[in-house]
DNA sequence: GCCGCTGCGAATGTATACAGTCGCAGCGTT
DNA sequence: AACGCTGCGACTGTATACATTCGCAGCGGC
């Protein structure tokens, strides 16, 4: 699986590109993506565009208004507030399995995107794509096919308003330790140490998030 | 959002018209999708059913081989605990919103779904997308988008496998009980009633489907 | 007889071209 | 001055056509 060699057609090789943009700031929320514009900017033609555009409209990244064209999708608080509902229904379950399926090398691997972010500095888009990785990492452990896609799903809407917000040192360092906390918890194998901190970690950046966001 | 005019371009209808045959067993999990065929049988041309099978493989309903076809998706019988793990922590926390946004005429539709659905006896298809149409229509009145979006997905990529072993009368009978049950939990406002019908109704086909998939 | 190479066929991937739809500016009417 | 109509422009939606890749059958060499 890990050294799956998928091969690429640009349709998927689009949609990592666009995602990557939306996770880190490059595409922000409403901005509308006209077809062709695009197609010129990543130098493909509309075809393998659309489809990708296609999968990250049934991803929830992406709204279709037909005949209308298609933009970057909004969240509303009401959105938000169910984006961190699911996250924490889902996360925090998958601690056991994760340390069950934890090695030694995974555990330095996400030592060391912890340190990279940490040294990011207020780098946000930079911070924002080890931020993904180490999430989607550590939730890989867990070897659950479709609780990987739907949380990979929801750490993507996330981000976009994730990146907003987060921007004082002190929340960075807030996350940071957290981080270090997971790292530590998958270290010792404590998978009750690993959900608390994962409990916290979501709520904490829903409260964030949620008290700043409008509407 | 429910008389949203939704403009009707061909990629929407066609996505609609193949998760319904997935759902109803039309196309079995496995089923190689060949692009011009499809698209003849369907009769469009093959951009929009592109579109449209990029939008199913994005929800885990079709599977993508680069350079070499689609098929529909076959679930493991990891994926499917996975699955219904799934479905345990999102749809019996829905209850309280079910019950708080729940309509008189809501309660009728329901209920008028429910006896169909007896009424349709054998009939695996009939009862699939009754069956389907029943949990979305509960599940909508929680008001919850994202929620609603990937129970969706989880309700579509199980009824393949729901289809597939529940065939005895007594498991039919077990089935509507419940879902009457549901009905009558609306009816009186009832909401820990309904979440503790909801995990029995899960838990039940659960265990039926394990007992009975191989592997 | 087994392994590897070659070429054909089938199906996917992509581009170009055309058709259809929406929205807005500008004119004309009342 | 406000309203509606009309035509243009921009963009999306779809089809046709071409390029590319993969798999397998059949042949040849070892």
């Amino acid at each position: 699986m890990t050294s799956a060699a998928r091969a690429t057609n640009s349709s998927n090789v689009i949609a990592d590109r666009l995602r990557t943009s939306i996770r880190d700031g490059g595409l922000l929320p409403g901005t509308r993506l006209v077809q062709e514009k695009l197609a010129a900017e990543l130098d493909v033609s509309r075809i393998p565009l659309r489809e990708a555009l296609h999968t990250l409209a049934a991803e929830g990244l992406i709204e279709v208004l037909p005949q209308r064209g298609m933009h970057v999708a909004e969240l509303s608080r009401a959105d938000i507030e169910d984006l961190f509902e699911l996250r924490l229904q889902l996360e925090p379950q998958l601690a056991d399995e994760i340390v069950r399926g934890c090695r030694e090398r995974d555990v330095e691997a996400l030592r060391s995107l912890a340190e990279q972010m940490r040294d990011k500095g207020a780098d946000a888009a930079g911070r924002a794509t080890l931020n993904y990785e180490f999430h989607r990492r550590i939730y890989e452990l867990a070897d659950r096919r479709l609780s990987l896609r739907f949380i990979d799903q929801l750490l993507h809407l996330v981000e976009p308003y994730s990146r907003r917000w987060v921007r004082s040192g002190h929340e960075l360092t807030r996350i940071d330790d957290e981080h270090a906390a997971m790292v530590e918890a998958l270290r010792t194998h404590d998978a009750e140490l690993l959900r608390r901190v994962i409990v916290a970690h979501v709520e904490g950046a829903r409260d964030h998030v949620l008290a700043r966001h409008p509407g």
